[in-house]
Formats: structure tokens, C-alpha cells, sequence
DNA sequence: CTTACGCATGTGATCGATCACATTGACGAT
DNA sequence: ATCGTCAATGTGATCGATCACATGCGTAAG
């Protein structure tokens, strides 16, 4: 209703310029509203806050007055006299992956309808420096929150140690640290592709582990772990790489070397260098060697084999961030992720491989 | 320098409130510093703006007074009474897509460091209501500039009809408007690819071409037949995609019926469909089809068979299309495109198979 | 019939910066 | 010796909203 229709203005000259000074520029404010509507600017301010306390005849010709003069509310002069900034930052660490760019878009999209913009601040590396001044532009902003998408320990450090601190989210379940947060539950999805694994007879199992600093990564390595664990089985071969597919590829190689008959991949992009490498190597895939990756990626279904991988909503969760950060009561936990099964995965073959 | 340093916090305690009124969490103004620094206000605004007749001497008392109150500017003050936000809106109409996401994560880098921030809005649907709902929000913040990220036709109509024009950037060529922009040629990058599968010999190629309303979708389908018209071949061999893997099969399927023996996919994703396609109906890559895609996504060279594909610097160009908005003088007109040859094209099969 | 209270609205100060316009002093030109 | 000019700084208004505090008026309680 308040939106820009641009097929618009049509009587603003006539009108609006009743005392001549020139053609004046300069946009609607609460005073020109209200000396339209013929009531106070306090009474227009009101109106755009809804106050309980105002007749509906009086609120009705403050939003005519309103339409009539394009009247749009100065975001920054809002800011400076109610010291609220609507502002939501995204401190972020990545450029281009699919997992936090969706869930900053969902980010995007929920705030905005709760009447909140979003800024993003990327910290290109990982040193204190560069993520010091992400935070530091955030803070200049004055943003009322933070969401840290794609976290490493290093920031979530750097946060703990703001000395104005900030409520701030992330989407992982909450680490070390009280912190607020977590709806996506990693280690459960790590357990689930595991226990695929395990449940179609491999005994040799090995993970190809994410960046260590990474929240997510240290997650599904956990996850791994405990399931491997829970069936006395040995947890050790896991390899790390750095999420790209060229670091899976090195990571299956070497896995492969150690004998194991499956693999799941802390991401896709690893899981098809995986597959890439036991291409390379000469193995079928599911025959030979089982792979299992993670996220779901849109083009999992189409890679030779189609990939067995563990979906989470991002979507819901970038949302639910949101919801939590502003404090709105219905957050619930996390949203399950699942299993997607596809052609990846396999029963281990008859005559386990040579170790070497 | 001016960065949150969170180890700090000594002797504010006993300075700050000479008068005793109570605790005062308000942060550092313009006056507190000019009261700390000696001066008057108007001389900390100097500094600020880095006026140029200022004694040094002064500037530096100023800077020093700054430190010692840890005074971070107001940036909803200054966007008040200068009536500049330095804020940047991004308009996209993408969640999560590499292409997007990559520029995006520049051009919050670019405009970082000259002192403006990001913001985005994404535009849900290619509705005319929802295109303007995003607009609106930038507009009712005030962004200085836009920068449209991968851009459809309906969303440069309704650039063009805003009531208040605010300058705006695209990455593309500019199309047929006569709009700023364009520093990503993708036209060429096209021809690139074409011009190599006819290099190897193939006669008969097809394009799976993105959503038509699509700029990119545009340009690249525009290089693909420019090439082909220039060697008087057939350009009639086009399906049209969405950008995604599954759309990419179904396309390629349809092609390969037609005969061809070569694919130019408009995408990454689009292509690693179509080697999908392949497999599935006992083709070989490139024994008895070609395939190039466009892009360069990291995974790319993963593919199997590793992916023959167009690279453009999408860094870069983010970075000068925000050089670009800002009306910075040394802005060069394209970043180059490449092709990255891998495995994915050859020559033609000696004889071709029958056409149906 | 008054007092009190709450609804609906108005008045002026305020947020923290910049802007427009003084004011001061030094210095070179006339 | 006088004046204009410019560098360096200060004073008060201003941006467009909200906040804190009045005010007028109807109605229920005393």
C-alpha cells in the first residue's frame, strides 16, 4: 500500500507548492502531513507508530493526508530521535557458498517483513583484524543485533569480547560459549548420514572433516564420531579439507589409501571431489566405495552418481534466527534435517579392498 | 585504528561524569569530544569530513579526544542532517545462486572500504508487486545508488518508471535502455564458447538458454547465435532452462534428439544436467557430445568429466560496478571472459548418429 | 457538584550530526 | 598605513522524526 507505484503523481504541482519559494525539492516530512491532515506532527507520528489512543476518523485523514503528499518516514531521522536502528547486521565469512547465501537471502526476506533491514558485513579472512572491522562497521550502524552466519570460533570469540556487546544469533546449535542460537541441528544430521553408512553394513568408515575453526564443521565431525562410537567402531579416518571440491578429492585419496568402503563428506562440494577421486582411482561408486555428503546442494541429484546427502531447511532457519534474535515468542528448536538417499550408497563390497 | 578494540575500557569511569548525574550510558558526541578536545563542535565535524584548512595540531587534539572517549560517529545524525545514508542497496532476485552471491559478497567489500554500507533486498517473485516492495524498502532507506543484480527485463521496467529516479548500476551490458552499467561481457564470453565447439568441427550445436526474461539469459543466447550466424550455421537449436540441473537434463535430452553433437549450456549447473542427460541415454562426453558451460563455479573441474566452461571475474565486477555508482573516474569498460578448456569438448564423432 | 482519571491530542525539547554564516588574525598588495 | 583575502575556527539553525510533558474534555466516583 505504502509502496512506490510509480505510475503516480499527478495533481503534486498544483497543490504542493502553495507558498511559491521556487520548486522546493525536498520530501514530505511529519509537519507537511500534518498540516495537511490539519493535526499536530505528534498526532502523525502516532499514526505511523499506531498508538491504541486515536480516534479512527483522525487516523483515517492522517493516512489520506499521507498518500496524497507520497509521504515516506526519513529512515535516519527515525533512528537518531528513537535510538533504534531497525538494523539487522549479518557478520559473515563467506563469499558465494551456497549454504550461507541462502541463509542470508531467508535472512533478508524475514526481516524485511517485520520492518528491519539487513547489512552484511564479510570478514575476508579470518584473522581478529578483518573480522574487528566487520564488527566495527556493524557497530558504526548501530545495529540492533547481529546474525553470524557461517561462523568460525575465532569470531565467536571476537564477539564474546565487544565492549558494547550485542545480542547476536547463530544458527548452529550453541557451542562452547552460553551463547543464544542454534536451529540447525548438525550433529543429529551427521549422525543420520553415519548411521546410513553403518545400517548398510560398512564397518571402515571414514569423514572428510571441514575447516576445524568451523562451528559447522566441528559439528558434523562430532556428530561422526558419536554414532561411530555408539557402535564401537573406529573413528578415526577423517581427513580435513577446506570445503572446496579439490581438498575433497586430496582428503578421498587419502582415505581411500586407508582402506575404508565409505565416506561421508562434511559438504557436497567435497563429497563430488570424492567422487572425482575414486573416479581417478578406478572405483565405482556406490560398488566399491559408498559416499554420503552434506547440505543438499540443488545439484546433488545430478552428480555421477546422483549423491546420498542430508538436507537442512536453511531457509526456515535463517528465518528462525531472525524470529530469535527479535525476541518473538514461538521459536521452536531446530528443524530436523533428513536424509536424501540416492544412488551414492551401498551395501560394502563382498571382498573388502587391500589396505594398501 | 578506529576499530572496536574490546581490550579497552580504563579510566572512563572516573573522568566521564563530572557532573554526577546518575550513570550516563549515552555514547560520545560531536560535543563531548569538542569539550575534551578544546574546540568547538563545528572543528570535530572538520575532522570528521577531513576538512582541509585545519591546523594539524588541532586535528590531531581533535583525533586524540576522539580516542580517549572511543567516540564512533553517528551515522543516522550524519545521514539526517547531510541527507546522505552512504547507503547502497542491492536489488536481487536470487537466493543462494553462486553467480549472485559472488558479486554480492564484492560489492559489500568494495563499498566497505569507501565508507558506504550494503544493503539488500531481495525481490521474492518477478511480480511487479514484489520488485516494487524491494525497491520500496531501499527507497524508504534512502540508498544512494542501486546495483541490480542479476536482472530481469520487468525489474529495469520498473527501474525506469520510479517516481524518484536514484541511480543505478547492472553488471550486464547495458540492454536496450539507455542505462548505465555493464561490465560483464557476456556476449563474448558466449562467442567464446561457441566459437570453440565449431572449432572442433561440430556443425550442429545447441544452446540450453536460461529464462528469457533474464539479461544474462539474453546476452549469452545473443553470443551463441551471433557466432553461429557469422559461420552460417543453424541457430535455431535452443531449449530454454531456468538455470537449474534438472532443467538442464530435460533440455539436453531434447537437443540430443534434434542431433546435435555439441551443447553450449548458459550455465554450470545447467550443463552438469545436461552431462547428466548424457549418461543416461549411453552417450559419452565428449566421445559423442561436447559440452560447455558458463560460469566457472569452483566445482566445475570436479564434474565428470571436468567441465570446459567460460570463467568471468565476477569479483572484479562487482567491485567496479560499485566504483562505477560512485562515479569514480577510472572505471574500464570489461572485465575479459575466459574459457577454461577441461574435458568436456572434442571433436565430433566421426559419423554422426542418425538424427531420431 | 466537584474531583479524578483516562482518552485524544498538542507543544516544545531533543537526538547528533552538518550547514550557512559569522568572526578572528595574519599577510601580502596597494 | 589600509584594505582585501584567505586560513582557521566558532555560533546558531537545521534535518525529520520521537520523547516528555502539557492540555482539554468526557465520564465515573465521591
Amino acid at each position: 500500500m505504502t509502496s512506490a507505484t510509480p505510475t503516480h503523481g499527478d495533481n503534486q504541482t498544483m497543490d504542493a507548492d502553495r507558498d511559491n519559494e521556487e520548486a522546493r525539492p525536498r520530501a514530505a516530512s511529519v509537519f507537511d502531513v500534518a498540516r495537511v491532515a490539519g493535526v499536530s506532527h505528534q498526532t502523525v507520528s502516532r499514526v505511523l507508530n499506531d498508538h491504541p489512543s486515536l480516534r479512527a476518523a483522525t487516523r483515517q485523514k492522517v493516512l489520506d493526508a499521507m498518500r496524497e503528499l507520497n509521504y515516506r518516514p526519513n529512515a535516519a531521522a527515525r533512528a537518531l530521535s528513537s535510538s533504534r536502528s531497525r538494523l539487522i547486521g549479518i557478520l559473515s565469512t563467506s563469499s558465494g557458498e551456497y549454504g550461507p547465501a541462502t541463509i542470508v537471502a531467508a535472512i533478508g526476506a524475514a526481516a524485511r517483513s517485520r520492518g528491519y533491514s539487513v547489512t552484511i558485513a564479510n570478514a575476508d579472512g579470518l584473522d581478529r583484524r578483518s573480522v574487528d572491522d566487520a564488527l566495527s562497521h556493524l557497530a558504526d550502524l548501530s545495529a540492533e543485533g547481529l546474525i553470524v552466519v557461517a561462523p568460525q570460533t575465532q569470531v565467536l570469540v571476537a564477539l564474546e569480547g565487544l565492549t558494547i556487546p550485542v545480542p547476536y544469533v547463530t544458527l548452529q546449535t550453541a557451542a562452547a560459549s552460553g551463547l543464544h542460537g542454534g536451529m540447525l541441528d548438525q550433529i543429529r544430521g551427521a549422525r543420520l548420514a553415519t548411521s546410513h553408512l553403518l545400517d548398510l553394513g560398512h564397518q571402515r568408515v571414514g569423514h572428510i572433516a571441514g575447516p576445524p575453526e568451523w562451528l559447522d564443521a566441528q559439528q558434523r565431525l562430532t556428530g561422526f564420531q558419536e554414532e561411530l562410537r555408539s557402535r564401537q567402531l573406529d573413528p578415526r579416518f577423517v581427513e580435513i579439507g577446506d570445503w572446496s571440491a579439490a581438498s575433497g578429492h586430496r582428503a578421498a585419496r587419502a582415505l581411500i589409501e586407508h582402506g575404508v568402503t565409505a565416506i561421508f563428506s562434511g559438504n557436497d562440494q567435497m563429497a563430488l571431489g570424492a567422487l572425482s577421486a575414486a573416479v581417478s582411482l578406478g572405483l565405482t561408486v556406490p560398488g566399491d566405495l559408498s559416499i554420503v555428503g552434506f547440505d543438499d546442494v540443488p545439484e546433488a541429484a545430478y552428480y555421477q552418481p546422483a549423491l546420498t546427502t542430508v538436507r537442512q531447511d536453511l531457509a526456515e532457519a535463517g528465518r528462525r534466527a531472525v524470529a530469535l534474535l527479535l525476541g518473538e515468542a514461538d521459536v521452536r528448536p531446530a528443524v530436523g534435517p533428513e536424509l536424501i538417499e540416492r544412488a551414492s550408497t551401498g551395501a560394502p563390497p563382498e571382498r573388502p579392498r587391500p589396505e594398501y
